[in-house]
DNA sequence: TCCAAGGGTA
């Protein structure tokens, strides 16, 4: 065989690089450090420890911090395990040193390295110090590590370093992170004067699980204990008035932001944006949107968010196409919204389109949220055999929750034999959400198949699945008030009860017909099933909005799970015969409801 | 030489 022809040489020309190693003297540590501040990659990096091997300055401990810390800046896989090599060399290292490390696991998807290197550390004898926790605690928020994080905390407060200004926010966002707001809230209980960041730790805390009443109570304790509050405070009191639909509330912060200057931040006003959208006042939403002088590529998604939820797909597709245009370049989230606008305006065929170019055109890999999307996306459209194979084709396991999307499809086209093939997959995975059961009983009543309704009854209470209870909120006077099916538990609602049913008298004059095949429990009477859909929580809280506001005054009502078909019938009744627009929010969008029509135009 | 809280998600 002929000897191929060696390839021609041509020079190399050495990598371009910031860092000029020539005018410096390799044996003084802190010339060699002047030159990472310089470095902007690994390669950089390697050469400058190339020069510190030659000085014998391998094991200088401050040199060595430097090229490790550089490390863990902002860590990769590659850096790590460069970081690791290096820290692994040294015979002796120091809490500094460690500390360095531990910081740069912390920050990487594999944070609970840090509290296995901290477990050798303990036992070669160096003493943690206030540097020390907040990385490992940060590591143990972040992987939901609640037992390794109680016994650091035992350590800190052995060490006497719990209260120390730096340890105590990451103890309180270890907690709330591993879903114990009981303890975070017993750190915080502790501190007799709370600095802003720990404030904003345990206001985030409660915002994050929920419980935004108490995040707003606390943001009004901390203003009246003259803690001076940051952007970052404005941030989660922003999300909690999102989470809770509180405009009023909202506005009210809108304007605190603007009186103390916030609102020259662009997170500020991506949060802003949210939370008009949350609470249902897409024109303040785009007001802020339009009003901000620079957009980041949260800003827009914010945005096409918002247009999303409220029903107007093209709106986010063309704005999605104004930020091509302005050169941001989406992330994943923004394909989420985007999806979610196609899915709610049944626009199958962009949404396909955007799902590939996601890939194809972005390098951006679909994760199980952008699948779930496209299951919406298919499945609402009644393309429902095509989203069952969608879910069976996928590079990854399927959860529950995609085929729970997909039930709801088959649910809205009535395709019981679909419904029955998605159940099967569910319960193999999971059996305990007394939603699917729902589901799956009042498609099958509506389709008249008593047989399976009472059976999956059975199947219910055997398994003790227990279902989320409806409720509903409305916000009138700036007070929220809340709503249970059935309602017995707010203070007005015998009263409230009697009016309901006037009204519905007033809705049969002009054709309301109750939908009582939504009823669950099969051996009710007809007058008893027609009781229980008259108490929903979303009538109960639209009946308390038009009795308690003036009229005109628009009735917004938030519900925790997705808004009934009987109620929305009712609803757009309701909106027409007293003239009145009704915002409801469900579990997945918004419906505005004017005229005796809803925004979603059915579509849900 | 090392440290805190953080907006947009079905």
């Amino acid at each position: 065989m002929a000897a191929a022809p060696s390839p021609p040489i041509t020079p190399i020309s050495p990598p371009k690089s910031n860092t000029n190693t020539s005018s410096i003297n390799p044996t003084n540590p802190s010339h060699l450090l002047s030159l990472l501040p310089k470095c902007t990659s690994l390669r950089e990096l390697k050469q400058i420890q190339a020069i510190t091997i030659k000085s014998h300055l391998q094991n200088d401990i401050p040199v060595l911090t430097k090229l490790i810390n550089f490390c863990t800046l902002k860590p990769s896989a590659a850096s790590m395990d460069h970081a690791h090599h290096m820290f692994d060399q040294i015979p002796q290292s120091d809490i500094v040193l460690f500390n360095t490390m531990a910081r740069g696991y912390a920050r990487t998807d594999t944070p609970l390295r840090a509290i296995t290197l901290f477990t050798q550390i303990l036992h070669s004898g160096l003493l943690p110090d206030g540097y020390t926790f907040p990385s490992l605690l940060k590591a143990c928020a972040s992987s939901k590590a609640l037992e390794e994080g109680k016994q650091l905390h035992c350590l800190a407060i052995k060490l006497g370093l719990n209260h120390n200004i730096y340890v105590c926010p990451t103890l309180i966002n270890m907690y709330t992170e591993c879903n114990d707001m009981d303890s975070a809230r017993r750190v915080f209980d502790k501190i007799s004067e709370p600095c802003v960041v720990t404030y904003n730790a345990i206001i985030t805390g409660y915002a994050r699980s929920s419980r935004p009443n108490v995040a707003l109570s606390l943001f009004r304790e901390m203003q009246a204990s003259n803690v001076k509050p940051t952007y970052v405070t404005m941030l989660s009191v922003l999300s909690s008035c999102a989470l809770f639909g509180a405009l009023d509330l909202g506005k009210w912060i809108h304007e605190y932001v603007k009186k103390y200057g916030f609102d020259q931040q662009v997170k500020v006003n991506t949060a802003l944006i949210d939370m008009y959208a949350k609470c249902g006042s897409l024109d303040d939403a785009v007001s802020v949107f339009e009003n901000m002088v620079a957009r980041d590529t949260q800003a827009w998604s914010a945005m096409i968010v918002a247009y999303a939820i409220h029903g107007h797909g093209y709106k986010a597709i063309t704005l999605f196409e104004e930020m091509r245009r302005a050169r941001v370049r989406p992330d994943e989230i923004t394909f989420l919204g985007l999806l979610y606008a196609c899915s709610h305006t049944g626009l199958v065929e962009e949404g396909c389109g955007y799902f590939y170019s996601m890939k194809e055109k972005y390098g951006i890999i679909p994760g199980i949220k952008h699948y779930g999307c496209m299951v919406d996306l298919l499945g609402r459209a009644g393309r429902l055999d095509v989203a069952f194979k969608f879910i069976e084709g996928l590079p990854i396991k399927p959860t529950p929750i995609l085929w729970r999307t997909l039930l709801s499809a088959c649910s809205s086209h009535g395709n019981v034999d679909m419904g029955m093939r998605v159940i099967e997959r569910i319960f193999k995975l999971d059996d305990s959400h007394g939603g699917d059961y729902v589901i799956f009983s009042n498609m099958c009543a509506r389709a008249g198949r008593w047989e399976h309704v009472n059976y999956v009854r059975k199947l219910m209470n055997e398994r003790g699945a227990a279902k989320v209870p409806g409720c509903s909120s409305v916000e009138v006077n700036n007070v929220v008030h809340e709503f249970f099916s059935g309602g017995g538990t707010h203070s007005e609602s015998r009263e409230l009860h009697r009016a309901l049913d006037e009204l519905v008298k007033e809705l049969k004059l002009v054709g309301y017909v109750p939908d009582t095949s939504l009823v669950f429990h099969a051996d009710m009477e007809d007058e008893e099933k027609e009781a229980t859909l008259r108490y929903h929580s979303e009538k109960l809280a639209i009946a308390y909005g038009l009795l308690n506001t003036p009229p005109g005054t628009t009735i917004r009502v938030v519900k925790n799970l997705r808004v009934c078909g009987d109620c929305h019938s009712a609803a757009k009744l309701i909106s027409l015969i007293f003239d009145r627009q009704i915002i409801l929010r469900d579990i997945q969008r918004f419906h505005h409801f004017t005229d005796g029509k809803c925004s979603c135009g059915d579509y849900w």
